[in-house]
RNA sequence: GCCCAGGUGGCGGAAUUGGUAGACGCGCAGGUUUCAGGUACCUGUGGCAGCAAUGUCGUGGAAGUUCGAGUCUUCUCCUGGGCACCA
């Protein structure tokens, strides 16, 4: 009995699609194109088995595809800006370029021994010049059209990474990958106007359809339009200074303004700043807001405080009445004005505030049968639609009367207009790291923050840095940032920040479609290979990178690069690979190997001492809980890690990594391998017709061939890449119950082993290559076209049918597909 | 708090439109090979009762629609994920 010997096989196969080019895209307009796209890797050192699952499913989906006859263009490439790499170098001493040099030359390594059909002629990583000189240029374009603008503003600082984050990067308020609570600080900052999209990339998520629901919710909560009003309230009585002041508030409860009791202001609103310089107690009032706002305990807790500023403001629609204006810790500066009205009885955050400083609760809209003399709000603000009433002009009107009237009042007085607020923040990009894309801007005294020229770029990192002192490494660099002023000469400096790394992965996409061109991507070939047909990646991105790029792809279009709008016509976010954890008594974390079992279960360490098995989580390193991918693939080989990977859970739900899950693949693998090289029945030369007389077993075995090339076709089209395997090794059951001396039986036998061979071809690339070679075929199976199921072999010459009495099975009859219902029906009833 | 997704054997998971629940695999049990263990191969495997044919119970829980519900409806519990002083 011979076993399959994958390490000589598989490097056979890898040296022949190499010497052949077989996944190398040429751009041909005559052909029906499918760009597949996996999100590229961090060069983190070792790829991972999450790494893996990812890879092999695009790998799948782009054999597949190539087998139907698309042109498919499937790249490679690599993020390789970032903090890992600084922190390399200032732990370790190796040059950030150095240390991700050789990082990607080892997971470069790794992935060609898994046998993806990339075509590493377009690769790309984005630290090298040839790269990040097009991103440079592409801000200059942002600058002209005022996409990119440098704005003094509040950012979320990252202590340990000693370095800005963009919004998206703050999770529960602490940075994304430090996992440090962030501070507020004020700093000049570089910005991508985002927000001109809002809308449309709001709007355009509606046409995403091969999206997950899921993540166009997220994109749909984070983008967060809200329709409402702004409101003018003028100021009452002696202003500071005898100015005329208005306040302006938003509100999405326009229709419950006769109810206002209050208007509160953040604590950086300019007339809340302008007040406190004044007055000490306001003053002392917003610096206790600055100092509570970081601690995640504080916003937790964090009790509704609101300062009395002594002055009124006019209500817009009933001049008579006046309200108090309070500066609020809720109210935040960053959405809609950066100041609010309080209606109490119908919010019930006012509510709190208005129980707190004895305002009053004013109903103004009524419940459905609510008696308007006794209804009247308690503990809990009344916050769904009824009947206005208290409202002057708007009395017995619905809410979304009241919201059209009033704002149609407003707009009429000038007294405010109806307006959407989003949530959406721009994109501030300034990070203040040695190991990014420098900004290409120059700080001059006499012209200001003026474009690095076209013709200057790119502009280069400098590599002799040193990493021993705090800060940015950049600014400290005796001679980099000191240049003349391109326009004027005089004596300036460089900017020192560079770029958010997610700049870089925004366009890696368009880059691929023409990877060695002078300029970002040639125009031609980005529009034949855009969009991407199939991206893959990890959900945790749903609002980071996807959102960026569908962003970058719009401004990339309004400065002329390309007519597109959506990067990314199908989506497809995979689970994650998870495996069980293991702790001592001191809660530290134990490698697997570590771990022993003895026969009753009980677990232990090397030195006997017990060992408890923890949940199952995310492969990490800090976990001690991750598979070394080179030693699965030295014992398993390629193929049996990547068909381990399809089959065991759904692709969109976490997987969980068991040795005894890739030993039986393992035998799976040997057993087809026995198969094919060993078949029960002589198999005749390839190519030849299956006889058209058939015993009722061999018909049956045809039957389920032609069934199976439909189901897994239809399965891989689906994403349901578990079941499409399932379905192969039910398959591959039935063929090794097949025997015989009769040529049929070896007729049939070959057609089912081809089948099965081909349908493999995805997923395990090399072994299907082996077989199909066995079986006597000249040509490469990368090079065969995938096969088409006979509709008519498929489908079953008897049914069966089950017959049930209220519920419950009593019998199953057999009847020919074609049989009448009464016929049916008869027999069931002739059941006793 | 709000919004999603999901609860099916010991485990991962299958189950077109409501129509034979548990495909495929892991594990487990018995067997063959082996001096032995492991490997490999074969057979069996939802629970309960029974030698068996078979009966009966079974898809988180409760109710409902239906000849028939894992699938549809309502309520509820649990798990995972996302968002959150958003006016």
């Amino acid at each position: 009995m011979s076993r399959y010997s994958f390490r000589e096989s598989e490097a056979k196969w890898q040296q022949r699609w190499r010497e052949r080019r077989s996944f190398e895209a040429q751009h041909d307009p005559t052909r029906p194109k499918y760009y597949v796209l996996e999100m590229f890797p961090y060069p983190s050192g070792k790829l991972h088995v999450g790494h893996v699952r990812n890879y092999t499913m695009g790998d799948l989906v782009a054999r597949y595809r190539r087998a139907q006859g698309y042109n498919v263009l499937h790249p490679m490439g690599w993020d390789a800006f970032g903090l890992p790499a600084e922190n390399a170098a200032i732990a370790g001493g190796i040059h950030p370029a150095v240390w991700t040099a050789e990082n990607i030359a080892s997971m470069r390594e790794q992935l060609q021994r898994m046998g993806f059909a990339y075509d590493w002629s377009r690769e790309v990583a984005t630290c090298h010049p040839e790269y990040y000189r097009h991103e440079q240029k592409m801000f200059l374009d942002f600058l002209a059209k005022d996409l990119a603008y440098r704005r003094e503003s509040w950012v979320n600082w990252d202590p340990v990474e000693n370095t800005v984050l963009a919004n998206e990067q703050v999770i529960e308020g602490r940075g994304w990958r430090s996992g440090a609570l962030v501070e507020k600080r004020l700093l000049a900052q570089w910005n991508l106007r985002i927000t001109r999209y809002s809308d449309e990339l709001l709007e355009a998520l509606a046409g995403l359809d091969r999206w997950p629901e899921r993540v166009r919710l997220m994109q749909e909560k984070w983008i967060g339009r809200s329709e409402g009003a702004r409101v003018h309230f003028a100021l009452a009585g002696q202003q500071p200074g005898g100015r005329d002041e208005k306040i302006e508030v938003f509100t999405t409860r326009p229709d419950t303004l006769y109810g206002a009791a209050f208007l509160a202001l953040s604590p950086h609103h300019p007339l809340a700043e302008e007040l406190a310089a004044n007055d000490p107690a306001l003053a002392e009032f917003i610096a206790e807001c600055d100092r509570m706002g970081t601690s995640e305990e504080a916003i937790e807790t964090a009790e509704k405080r609101g300062y009395a500023t002594g002055i009124e403001a006019i209500h817009p629609l009933d001049p008579s009445r006046v309200v108090p204006v309070y500066v609020a810790n809720f109210v935040l500066m960053e959405y809609g004005t950066g100041a609010i009205f309080g209606c109490p009885a119908h919010d019930q955050r006012d509510l709190d505030f208005a129980r707190k400083y004895a305002l009053p609760v004013i109903p103004v809209v009524l419940p459905p049968k609510e008696d308007p003399a006794s209804f009247a709000v308690g503990d809990t603000a009344y916050v769904d639609d009824g009947t206005l009433f208290n409202s002057g002009f708007l009395d017995g009107l619905s809410v979304p009367e009241a919201k059209r009237a009033v704002g149609e009042r407003l707009e009429q007085t000038g007294a405010g207009q109806r307006t959407i607020a989003y949530r959406l923040r721009d994109w501030g990009v300034s990070r203040q790291r040695y190991w990014g894309c420098p900004i290409p801007v120059i700080h001059c005294p006499d012209c200001g923050i003026v474009p690095v020229p076209e013709e200057d770029l790119p502009v280069e990192l400098p590599k002799d840095v040193s990493f021993d002192g705090p800060g940015n490494p950049l600014d400290r660099h005796p001679t980099w940032k000191h240049v003349a002023c391109p326009y004027c000469n005089s004596p300036s400096t460089r900017e020192t920040d560079t770029f958010d790394t997610f700049f870089e992965s925004s366009w890696y996409f368009l880059r691929f479609c023409s990877a060695r061109a002078p300029i970002a991507f040639e125009r031609a070939a980005a529009e034949y290979w855009m969009p991407v047909d199939q991206y893959i990646g990890g959900v945790e991105h749903a609002v980071l990178h996807l959102l960026y790029s569908r962003f970058f792809t719009r401004a990339l279009k309004e400065c002329g690069y390309i007519d597109l709008d959506e990067p990314f016509a199908g989506l497809f976010t995979q689970g994650m690979v998870c495996h069980q954890t293991y702790q001592n008594a001191e809660g530290e974390w134990l490698f697997p190997e570590e771990v022993t079992s003895d026969p009753a279960g009980r677990l232990s360490d090397a030195n006997g001492r017990p060992i408890v098995a923890g949940r199952l989580e995310k492969m990490s390193k800090s976990k001690k809980n991750v598979v070394g991918l080179d030693a699965i693939v030295e014992t398993y080989g390629a193929d049996t890690a990547r068909l381990y990977l399809l089959s065991d859970s759904p692709p969109e739900r976490d997987l969980e990594w068991t040795d005894t899950g890739i030993e039986g693949i393992w035998r799976y693998v040997n057993r087809l391998w026995r198969l094919v090289s060993e078949p029960a029945a002589p198999l005749p030369s390839p190519g030849g017709a299956v006889p058209g007389e058939l015993s009722p077993a061999l018909t049956a075995i045809r039957r389920l061939t032609h069934k199976t090339i439909a189901a897994v076709t239809d399965d891989i089209d689906k994403f349901r890449f578990n079941r499409a395997v399932a379905r192969i090794r039910e398959l591959t059951n039935a063929l090794e119950d097949v025997g015989g001396d009769a040529p049929e039986v070896g007729a049939v036998l070959r057609e089912g082993l081809e089948a099965v061979t081909r349908l493999l071809g995805p997923m395990m690339p090399h072994l299907a290559e082996e077989m199909w070679q066995c079986l006597g075929h000249d040509e490469m199976l990368v090079d065969v076209p995938w096969p088409k199921a006979d509709a008519e072999l498929a489908r079953d010459e008897q049914v069966t049918i089950a017959v049930q009495v209220n519920g419950k099975l009593r019998a199953t009859l057999d009847f020919p597909r074609d049989a009448a219902a009464n016929e049916v029906e008869e027999a069931a009833l002739a059941l006793p």
